[in-house]
DNA sequence: AGTGCGATTGACT
DNA sequence: GTCAATCGCACTA
């Protein structure tokens, strides 16, 4: 390290490594639940941003309610990465989803990231959500885009390198994985394709069900 | 080229 | 609890 990087100001970037490509489990439920607990990284011109991922859900290999269902369109590409790539897609005409691709290259299927934790940055965070409440600034799947700014150019990243955004590894044991059905979804829609890091309040939607 | 519809959110009864 | 905003995309013709 140069005497200039000595002098530049903490990023975090070595308290949160990307998570190395060859970790990543290569099945979409496997990797839903693996999220849980990772830190998602966002380096902006202002500063960096992250948060712990509370809650994910996996859109599996001939799931009805997955956007690769029916094959490969202009839209869903990124699904078909080699896992550890983002799929960002708007939906509503509003919110962005941000999803990483789950499986080998070919293969369209993913995990989307559906809540965080707030860690660092929560000041640039909180400006770019208009809200000052802790616990409502990422939880929820469009909310998290807007705290963290990810839109369409995220779209096909590889979020196991480090950049304007990836996946870092956590510093401790995520806790006990809660499980329960999708939110909002209305083609199978009883799967417990949902995981959630249990007690935790910044999970969206039911924290009751299953396990 | 026109149409219908969301992997949601925020505002409101 | 209900409900509409909003727009890119997939689908039909």
């Amino acid at each position: 390290m140069g005497r200039a990087d000595a002098l530049k100001p903490s990023r975090h970037n070595g308290r949160h490594p990307p998570l190395p490509h060859a970790e990543l489990p290569v099945n979409t439920v496997s990797l839903a639940r693996y999220l849980i607990g990772k830190i998602l990284v966002r380096e902006m011109a202002e500063g960096l941003a992250s948060g712990r991922i509370v809650e994910t859900e996996a859109y599996v290999v001939g799931d009805a309610a997955g956007h690769a269902y029916g094959g490969m369109t202009p839209r869903n590409r990124s699904l078909f990465l080699e896992r550890g790539h983002a799929y960002v897609y708007l939906v509503y005409g509003s919110a962005y989803m941000l999803n990483v691709s789950s499986e080998i290259a070919g293969i369209g299927a993913g995990v989307l990231i559906r809540a965080l934790e707030p860690r660092d940055g929560i000041p640039i965070m909180q400006r770019n959500r208009q809200i000052e409440r802790l616990r409502d600034l990422a939880r929820g799947p469009g909310r998290l885009t807007a705290a963290l700014r990810v839109d369409y150019r995220f779209d096909g990243l590889d979020l196991c390198r480090e950049g304007p955004l990836w996946l870092g590894r956590c510093d401790h044991e995520p806790g006990e994985i809660g499980q329960s059905i999708r939110i909002g979804i209305a083609r199978d829609a009883n799967r417990l394709l949902r995981f959630y890091l249990r007690g935790s309040p910044f999970v969206s939607g039911p924290r009751l069900l299953t396990e």
